[in-house]
DNA sequence: TTGTACGCGTTATCAA
DNA sequence: TTGATAACGCGTACAA
């Protein structure tokens, strides 16, 4: 119908203010009908409702906020979106998010402590309600992080989290994971197992080498120092650490290897093709975090089911739960792990 | 050092105009030397500046986009997240709206229209600056659309585009991948080709339609309707649908088929090798998009390689040159494929 | 170079 | 049930 006021540059939105004027009433009134508070009269409402949808109104969330001290957004800062856990573990979020009426701003980092700490500055100066956070590799300074919650910003921390620091961690038990894994060769006959291990300074590192030993030692088995090779989360990194224990002698050389993630695994994978050993047979191999691609290859790949979408959706109720002050921070909430068994690691 | 303030509940934060009344200027002053006014002794700056860093000053972003109306935030709006093809659009999203000082609000509509319009509207009320939306599958009615743009809005559509509509539109040439790879087939001697085409509603599934028609009208061969079978996007659809083309007697079955995207094609495998047929001497298959496990399927699957990153990083510079106000919206922006020949085609 | 007044659009509070 | 006023924290436009 009327299509006018292309005059200045920005074609204005109509504002509560202006509906009020139009039907004689408050902005109060207004903002009350829209709202849905309870004390505001039927008919009232009903005429606001009718006009707000007539003039196309949309409520300035902006404006909103300001009054309220509360954006009902959440922060979300993540090191990469390729791998495809984070992708899983967003969806969970987003999820979560959706259905307890907030909203998400994403923020990948690249795994850049500088691009980190930008990333969090600026979500706090968006006044994020809360944030949700898996660290970039090389972080070791906490204290922004301490800051953030000193100013009364929840943080919730998922998947590489930071303990002991206040905030709620949601992860999988990485050492018992690796245990387990590890356990898992160890009962079918390997007694010469390596570990290509995540970076020392990243707790998820950090738990699965000590599963890893706490397996050995269990069973009584020695650490052998040569078999740790650092290799990182990364398919570049497994295949280069691999390439080192291959050049060990045969006598000396792993018939298993304990990946620390199914990247790793599938660099390692490769780096033992192109030595021409085969897998089960020459050297097992067993991964972890159940990467979409471990079922499709060539030797389908044993590893623990990381359940992504349960980790960004337990963080993100956390997470509201401690915006709305419905529990307390501090929290440790463990994500139940599945061991799939395929056929990299022999034993099916 | 000094930790009071647990008064209330809120421990409020600093704000520009408490910093101004302890150094003894105005609060604009601070504002300037905050925002690198050059209209600002360089002594006041330095002491503006210090004095922000000691008090753990954050600019408050809300109060400023109320103020100058705008957010620096883009909203974000796909269809899914567990389609490998998503992760990646964000990616390249992501990094061309930091590095022109934007954020980004994600919603996922779950192929859901009701959400996608609710995602619309709540995105509409945070005023965010401009929208960046691949439509969910069942979106016929456009007009929210128009009215956002309306509004004053810009939106930039990719992959799923909504064209026709004065909204940018940025996608690959699916008429002509999809004749392109078609060809590809007749070019090898395949001469009962058959299509699991997309939904008839999505401009993907229309153009890549059009597309295996042309190939086959250029080469005169005809176009049997038993051989076309719709499949939907995803595997289970795939499956489905090539169960359908396998009940055709042998005789009319097809030698090939062109499937719409790669999970479509991984279902029609599943249902290939069910029927104990070989890939690709009974019947060749290729896909298109290529999806992260198209290299690694048993027989790796040929598909033409749609540049996910690049269509979210040109959406994206896009939309923020129409914000800026450096281009004109309305324009139609293809981004190259490239043909990924591998085995399931049966030409290598 | 610095300061004052006002507006951005909403909501809380208190009074009517 | 409704309204007037003030606040949320910042930036623009002008004046000093």
């Amino acid at each position: 119908m009327s299509e006018r006021k292309r005059s200045g540059k920005v074609s204005r939105r109509i504002t509560a203010e202006a509906i009020a004027e139009k039907l004689g009433v408050s902005a109060m009134t207004v903002s009350r009908a829209l709202n849905g508070r309870p004390n505001v009269n039927r008919k009232t409402r009903e005429k606001v409702l009718s006009a707000a949808r007539k003039y196309g109104y949309t409520p300035n969330h902006i404006a909103r906020s300001l009054a309220l001290r509360k954006t009902e957004t959440i922060g979300v800062v993540v090191p990469e979106i390729s791998h495809s856990f984070f992708p899983e573990v967003i969806r969970g979020i987003e999820d979560a998010v959706y259905s307890a009426g907030y909203h998400l701003i994403l923020t990948s980092t690249a795994e850049d402590v500088n691009r980190e700490q930008d990333a969090i500055m600026t979500l706090q100066s968006k006044r994020v309600d809360g944030l949700l956070i898996s660290t970039a590799q090389t972080v070791t300074d906490h204290s922004m992080y301490e800051e953030t919650i000193r100013q009364g910003v929840p943080i919730v921390f998922f998947d590489r989290v930071v303990q002991n620091i206040g905030a709620t961690c949601v992860s999988i038990d990485d050492e018992d994971c690796c245990a387990r894994i590890t356990e898992h060769m160890i009962g079918h006959g390997y007694h010469s197992i390596a570990h290509l291990s995540g970076p020392p300074t990243v707790s998820i590192g950090k738990g699965r080498m000590k599963g890893y030993k706490k397996a050995l030692a269990r069973h009584n088995m020695k650490v052998r120092p040569e078999l740790i090779v650092q290799s990182g989360f990364h398919e570049k990194g497994g295949y280069v650490a691999m390439e080192r224990l291959l050049q060990l002698s045969p006598r000396e050389r792993p018939d298993a290897v304990v990946a620390v993630n199914d990247p790793a695994a599938f660099g390692a994978i490769k780096a033992i093709q192109e030595h021409r050993l085969r897998i089960p047979q020459d050297i097992a191999i067993v991964g972890m975090t159940d990467d979409i691609r471990a079922e499709l290859a060539l030797s389908p790949l044993t590893t623990i089911r990381q359940p992504a979408y349960e980790i960004g959706k337990s963080a993100a109720e956390a997470l509201i739960e401690e915006i709305e002050e419905r529990a307390k921070p501090g929290r440790k909430i463990i994500v139940q792990t599945e061991l799939t068994v395929r056929k990299s690691c022999g034993c099916v």
